[in-house]
DNA sequence: CGTCCATGTCTAC
DNA sequence: TAGACCTGGACGG
């Protein structure tokens, strides 16, 4: 089920069945699951949430009878608003069941305050997904290419500029670096990483730079370039090929020019295409760009599901199958 | 009955 | 880079 993709659907579904309910009580995690205890107690509390990546996020927040009191508890008691990080792994998803129809694999439990009580679950059957309760994303997660596209191109260039720094103060930098030329941008450095200087079909998965992307939609991406991984890079000059939206993004690349003005971002960079095949046969796709709209294109899907399956041919085969059959859909 | 496979990490050698 | 972590469904004998 989870790449990121669904694990947005995921906090949609969360924030539909949760808005206008309130929830109570401990909040209670499995014997058998290895994360730890969720501490997070409240006599009536509600539940949002968001995704960002291969993550999800769920927002607690205790609600009071009066808004004078909320405000004293809030100043009072710390404990009053919560975040839990979820990981799905390969079969994490949240179910919002009556207690008497609870998954057999339910592992986190919260029980509303009304009766008939009804449980907002995490439900993971092989158990490989982790929660946690703390307010940030992973760290070593780079930002969602769906939601947050122009950070998530921005983190491959710059990330060996800024170090960690970079997911820090991700806001704060674009600013420095796009009103002062003090920083000299070269993409070839920035992707200089050993990370890069492998096949292309290895460094989609991972997830500092292309966090939410997995087995299907790397098969995905890469199909709909009508490019097959074992075509791909061996290193970081075959990537920055391969990504020609970095060529246009860095004209410093093919003229040699280094003004300001050269830096700017592109106008492609918001979504131009519809469906993910290059309608030029010579020009492949920007790799980044897919990387942004294969995933859209799922969840797009996931809404409404009566759409034929034209689109996402491979979604549900396996990368090898890709590689192998020439692709066997209609 | 058995074997193989699964949208993901994580860590030990 | 192989193995570990897990359950269950599909399929073969």
């Amino acid at each position: 089920m989870p790449e990121g993709p669904e694990l947005h659907l995921a906090s949609r579904f969360v924030n539909k069945c949760c808005k206008g309910t309130v929830f109570s009580g401990n909040i209670v995690k499995s014997e058998v699951h290895k994360s730890e205890e969720i501490k997070f107690k409240s006599d009536a509390y509600t539940i949002s949430a968001t995704s960002r990546g291969k993550e999800l996020q769920l927002f607690l927040s205790s609600v009071q009878d009066d808004k004078k009191s909320a405000k004293k508890a809030a100043a009072i008691d710390p404990q009053s608003h919560a975040a839990i990080l979820f990981r799905f792994g390969m079969s994490g998803k949240f179910e919002f069941t009556a207690e008497a129809d609870l998954h057999k694999h339910a592992h986190l439990k919260f029980f509303t305050k009304s009766e008939p009580r009804m449980v907002l679950s995490y439900v993971d059957v092989r158990r490989f997904g982790r929660f946690e309760e703390t307010t940030q994303w992973g760290k070593d997660r780079g930002p969602d290419p769906m939601f947050e596209y122009k950070e998530f191109r921005y983190s491959i260039s710059f990330y060996y500029h800024c170090g960690r720094i970079f997911f820090q103060f991700q806001d704060e930098l674009y600013d420095v670096i796009f009103k002062f030329n003090h920083i000299k941008l070269n993409v070839l450095e920035s992707l200089s990483s050993s990370e890069f200087d492998r096949p292309i079909c290895e460094v989609l998965l991972n997830q500092k730079y292309f966090n939410g992307i997995g087995n299907y939609l790397r098969a995905e991406i890469l199909y709909s370039r009508k490019n097959y991984p074992d075509h791909a890079t061996d290193n970081q000059q075959d990537f920055l090929q391969i990504s020609s939206g970095l060529h246009n993004w860095y004209p410093t690349l093919r003229t040699g020019k280094k003004s300001f003005e050269d830096y700017q971002i592109p106008p492609d960079v918001k979504p131009k295409m519809k469906g993910s095949v290059s309608k030029n046969k010579d020009q492949k796709a920007d790799i980044l760009h897919l990387c942004h709209s294969v995933p859209l294109e799922v969840v797009n899907l996931g809404k409404q599901p009566d759409v034929p399956k034209s689109l996402l041919c491979c979604h549900s085969v396996p990368l090898e199958v890709v590689i192998l059959g020439e692709l066997r859909c209609t």
